[in-house]
DNA sequence: CCGCCCAACCAAAACGTTTCGGATGGCCGC
DNA sequence: GCGGCCATCCGAAACGTTTTGGTTGGGCGG
């Protein structure tokens, strides 16, 4: 199983065999072939660690899961996975993963991973405006790609979908379909995502002369969307939509309105983001934005190997567009705003509050 | 970075540098109180490859995601991730993940995590009753702890929820309510957890004199739990409760039965399995049978530290009980069948049909 | 004063690979 | 016949650690 075994029942050298298999020019075409054969037979493999320590290179790449509350199994991290890791298979590249809770856990699971050297890039998700983690890589000269934006002093190489745009463009679409009291069901401010839909939506309800009123932001949970939704439905001036920062969110929100006795497409309409396979599958199916996450994916590694050659991350940024995917919870504003129902209560956790 | 530097920098040699640190007691106290300043001083950490290769050891475990089409992102594989991840950092381990599609390109991502000497050792989960990649493993002589039991020549490492009884119990409490039709809406035979669970189901039937009619299997997502449940709920003498093998297919199922005008927990009682973060907000709210996955990480890692250690394998299995969550998608058997209102269509993709 | 033991330290080998800088021998041209 | 070139091969160093089997020198007992 090494090179020595080889070399020792083909009475070559260690060198001979390695520049053999490693198909360098100074070998015999004869000798190359006799290699190669009891390489075979033997079912030779290179050790790995071996040549990492002799390269210096880990040929591997580190993702930290984060472990929020919200984001605990948030199917995102998933799907990213998912994706990702075919690709850097095909380039050689191993994936090691961690978990932890943002905060000091994560920063550590960080300095494990790149001070520990046991990769040579990063991959990270869900950014946040100011991003601990990426100042840290950048201080750190370790090479990276960031899913989603940031605020940084020296660029660095990202691909982000343009979720402002589109959200944007859903908050038209409500106009459009005659709602004038859209609300916003958000994420934290400190999420890149969450600034960036905060905006399109803004945006979209300036253009429009409308009000940006009702807005509120939690971790995105199914339980805070809930939350969030029902209070945000309680006054009369309540919305007669609802723009929601994730799928999370929305599911969240459906359930709320169903309980409130409220028709989702009909009273109430809902809008999400992320279009996760359980949207078309809740009640109603669930208007969502679906992002290219595959291109996404594919793009990240490819900025990572262009890295690992020495490319600047001032050259590697993309911006993908999103698509909005019509289903059933969203629909034309009602002439009267329907009654609810139940009495809500007060009281929300984890949630910061803006009035925008 | 290197023992060498302090080395030099302390007039030692690399030897006693290296033994002061690793706490060996032929270092006089005040020669590793320098040494450790030092370390401390230029944050030296030691370069894990290179400890790798000396020890013959990687410090590494794999784990390889499922991509099929049912199990792209199913929400059990991160969960099992996000409750792994931490025990095995605390253990010193490295996680290691890579994707593949089951079939040959599964068997090729163990062969390079095993073969390719990256990891001492597995962990895998969603066993098969045949299950190759335990075979494989075992000629390997490459240790792994498994999410699940299988049918094996030699005994393995594994925990496993007790799903056989935990239906018998969630199909008793039907009969108790009043069901006499029960439909199965369950997964490919091949897997074990499928079978378990058909097990359970069929058995408590026997014991009450009731027919296991009504059982259909196909991967487990939303689409296929969607189309089983059209399907059986179409004849007259369809069932008035239907048992799911995972949540997911549960979510297809409520689906299905808004689709057909029949209310959950009314019309059709309707019992998942997962108890996923969204089964709180279906509609109505799922009732689902939830699993000790935290436990049951816990323990993995706990045989895979113990078959490191020498342990046998035969030795190490651990069956845990499950618990039923009563939500609002189970109910009393209605006294008369309410009327499907809508058409049914034929043709169901993927899918096996057992009559049982 | 001699021998022994112990505390403290260290040189060298080993893990398996890649690569640098030769070494060897045959053949060709002049 | 000799110099040089080319094809082919190889020794040794290097990556950074751990471990084996020492060596050194001082103190102590007899």
């Amino acid at each position: 199983m090494t090179l020595a075994r080889i070399a020792a029942r083909l009475g070559l050298s260690v060198t001979t065999v390695s520049r053999a298999l490693a198909g360098y020019g100074d070998v015999a075409a004869d000798t190359r072939r006799r290699v190669a054969d009891e390489a075979r037979r033997i079912g030779y493999q290179p050790n790995p660690i071996a040549r990492r320590l002799q390269s210096g290179r880990t040929d591997a790449v580190g993702i930290v899961l984060p472990t929020a509350p919200g984001q605990f199994d948030d199917p995102f991290f998933l799907r990213l996975l998912a994706v990702v890791g075919p690709l850097l298979r095909d380039a050689g590249l191993d994936m090691l993963v961690t978990t932890a809770r943002p905060g000091a856990e994560e920063m550590e699971a960080y300095r494990h991973l790149v001070e520990g050297r046991r990769v040579d890039g990063m991959l990270l998700a869900r950014t946040r405006v100011r991003d601990p983690r990426i100042a840290y890589l950048q201080q750190q000269g370790m090479p990276f790609a960031a899913h989603g934006r940031s605020i940084t002093r020296t660029p660095f190489a990202h691909v982000d979908v343009d979720s402002e745009a589109a959200f944007e463009d859903a908050t038209r679409r409500l106009i459009a379909l005659g709602h004038t009291r859209i609300g916003l069901v958000g994420a934290p401010a400190d999420y890149m995502f969450a600034r960036l839909r905060h905006a399109g939506w803004r945006k979209a309800l300036a253009a429009a002369g409308l009000p940006a009123r009702h807005h509120e932001a939690a971790e995105p949970t199914e339980e805070n969307g809930a939350l969030i939704a029902r209070r945000m439905l309680a006054p009369a001036t309540a919305p007669t939509a609802l723009l929601c920062a994730t799928d999370r969110l929305a599911v969240g929100a459906l359930h709320a309105l169903s309980l409130a006795g409220l028709r989702a497409g009909r009273d109430v309409s809902v809008i999400g983001y992320d279009d996760l396979p359980q949207a078309t599958y809740t009640d109603p199916p669930l208007t969502s934005i679906a992002q290219p996450i595959d291109r996404a994916a594919a793009l990240l590694v490819e900025m990572l190997l262009a890295l690992r050659d020495g490319a600047s991350p001032a050259t590697l940024h993309h911006v993908l567009p999103a698509r909005l995917i019509p289903r059933g919870s969203d629909g034309p504003a009602p002439l009267r705003r329907a009654a609810t129902t139940k009495k809500t209560q007060g009281g929300i956790h984890d949630t910061e509050t803006h009035a925008s």
